[in-house]
DNA sequence: GAGCCTTTGAAGCAT
DNA sequence: ATGCTTCAAAGGCTC
């Protein structure tokens, strides 16, 4: 694989970038093609799992594959996503966003200061150097800009912002996603602000030198808050309170920084400017709101830990007379690398889809997860990575125990002491329930099961070529699974759950969540630890949708040794699918 | 209006 | 070290 990446600073699984995801993507059109029959076929399989990956979801991806432009059912939900978002799903998608030529730099580098700036539009200390220090080859203004805390300089703002262009237009050597323009299409800032500009030479759209830029930079405020927010998930979606944009807009050093979509997740989405004027309690002693601070009044219970970051608890609260634990804010977990996934992805399945339950969605969402690419899962984890770690330092003290008990438990009246069997036939209700009739929209395919679960680096997975021979190492034992007690293991399949791995859920009595996979599970690997920090690659089962799918229509050579061993593992093991699959 | 449902992952707690 | 529990998002649904 050709290595382009010279830098390779950053563990963004750089070196995997040189995928020349064009032929991958087309190879995998014409894959598409070529399995349309198959596809049918997969059908008849489906039924079996109470499954329909059907035409209708594989061709939802082979349209989108093929959609040059982008879908009107689409357009709104894309009014309110940020470029992150879309260049994602266009990379999922693949379609006519086909060339990510930088996989593990999908994320755009977008200036998106929301936070790690303070409210004056400077980068608070902390924030830079934090930045500086996670994202070695964030572009970072300048160093003389934005070293110079002092310079008023917009420009040192503007420098280096985060140009957006069609994937297929960026530079090879340029580690940084960029986008179309049309992202912008909602609300299309000021011509000064577009994210494009004509080569004047081959007509393509090119990053401008932040010299081209830098006048322009910074925004007013106001002009900022005009701009729909590039960050996808910062704009309130579908209602979403967390993420509304104040009336008057919010001062957004638009161009200060060039940031990956780490930075974005991380910085904006995280961090809504909601809360910068108007909750104190919100802001970070250094100054950094973060959207997962949430109003008391959103959330608060009166067992609120005393976890909190010291700066949180001088906060004083906007609301009356209550007490200072009440007055907490609520600070909320960082997303994990799946929940980044939902979050991107819940609006384009809403759209493809006629489901509008988040059940349902998630269901999907979780097949079409397993659905990816490692590559691509490694994006979020990396992404999801980063969160924790800008979350961490801005919460020092925070501890995800701060937030238990803050949420309703659920139900426990499920049957803790249920037997296998009502795991199965509950299973199966739910599977009926929410995947029924409408899953016709359902997740793609499946192509290929993606067994990357949560690898401690992922970048590293990505990095190292030698990742996938050790995957097939993994994948090829199946026998790694007898390591596990029989009791476990006998679970496993029932529940189609990882037993160590534990998506927790499993675990969780009223455990319909996880229990209600509707996919057959398969335990491969050693999945020991459910810790992040030794998670097998191949700790969590695999949906029967990938597994059948992945024989019927491997997407790439990349994963064929992979389905092979899929293949292999299937054969050696009919029992238990048939097991399941006659439930 | 609170909580459930559903997903995966991370983290904390208990053993 | 391992397993279980809780929470994170989302929005329709149920009670």
């Amino acid at each position: 694989m050709p290595q382009l990446n010279g830098g390779g600073g950053d563990d963004l699984g750089a070196n995997d970038e040189m995928i020349s995801f064009k032929d991958e993507g087309e190879q995998e059109e014409k894959i598409s093609e070529n399995v349309s029959a198959e596809r049918d076929l997969d059908d008849l399989k489906s039924s079996l799992v109470n499954e329909s990956e059907n035409n209708s979801s594989s061709s939802d991806s082979e349209q989108a594959e093929r959609r040059p432009q982008p879908r009107p059912d689409l357009d709104s939900y894309e009014k309110t996503r940020d470029y992150f978002s879309e260049a994602l799903r266009r990379q999922q998608d693949g379609g006519f966003f086909k060339s990510p030529h930088y996989p593990g730099y999908p994320f755009l580098m977008i200036p998106d200061l929301t936070n790690p700036y303070l409210s004056n539009g400077a980068l608070s200390p902390s924030a830079r150097t934090y930045l500086q220090m996670k994202w070695p080859l964030l572009d970072v203004p300048g160093a003389a800009g934005l070293k110079d805390p002092r310079s008023p300089t917009p420009g040192h703002l503007s420098n280096k912002v985060p140009v957006v262009q069609h994937a297929h237009h960026v530079h090879p050597l340029t580690p940084l996603i960029t986008y179309s323009n049309e992202h912008f299409s909602p609300g299309t800032p000021p011509s000064h602000l577009s994210p494009e500009i004509l080569d004047p030479k081959t007509g393509i759209p090119r990053t401008p030198h932040p010299s081209e830029l830098s006048p322009y930079y910074p925004l007013s405020p106001g002009a900022v808050g005009q701009i729909p927010h590039p960050l996808g998930w910062l704009v309130p979606q579908q209602g979403q309170h967390m993420y509304s944009i104040p009336p008057g807009g919010f001062r957004h050093p638009y161009p200060a920084l060039a940031m990956n979509a780490s930075m974005s997740s991380l910085v904006s989405s995280r961090f809504s400017p909601h809360m910068m004027p108007h909750h104190p309690h919100g802001m970070h002693q250094t100054g950094i709101p973060h959207p997962a601070i949430v109003s008391p009044a959103i959330k608060q219970e009166p067992n609120s830990h005393d976890h909190m970051s010291p700066s949180m608890h001088s906060r004083k609260s906007p609301g009356p007379a209550k007490k200072e634990e009440d007055k907490k804010p609520h600070i909320k977990k960082p997303l994990n690398a799946f929940m980044l996934y939902m979050k991107e992805m819940r609006a384009k399945v809403v759209a493809e889809c006629t489901l509008k339950e988040s059940a349902a969605i998630n269901q999907i969402l979780g097949r079409r997860w397993h659905s990816l690419s490692r590559e691509e899962q490694a994006k979020y984890y990396e992404l999801a990575r980063k969160e924790r770690q800008l979350h961490s330092q801005l919460y020092p003290g925070w501890s995800a125990r701060d937030n238990y008990g803050k949420r309703k438990k659920r139900k426990r009246d499920n049957k803790p002491d249920s037997t296998p069997e009502d795991f199965s036939i509950r299973n199966k209700n739910q599977c009926v329930q929410y995947l029924p009739s409408e899953k016709m929209c359902d997740s793609p395919a499946s192509s290929h099961g993606s067994m990357l679960d949560s690898p401690a680096t992922p970048s590293a997975a990505l990095a190292s070529p030698a990742a996938p021979a050790a995957t097939h190492s993994e994948q090829a034992q199946p026998l790694s699974l007898t390591t596990k007690p029989e009791g476990r293991l006998h679970h496993h399949f029932l529940t189609g759950k990882p037993s160590g791995s534990a998506s927790s859920s499993s675990s969780s009595s009223s455990s319909s969540s996880s229990s209600s996979h509707p996919s057959i599970s398969i335990p491969i690997g050693t999945s020991g630890s459910h810790s992040s920090h030794s998670a097998p690659i191949f700790s969590r089962p695999i949906p029967f949708s990938s597994l059948h799918h992945s024989m019927l229509s491997p997407p790439s050579p990349f994963h064929q040794a992979a389905l092979h061993s899929h293949h292999a593992l299937f054969q050696s093991q009919p029992l238990s699918l048939v097991t399941k699959s006659s439930d």
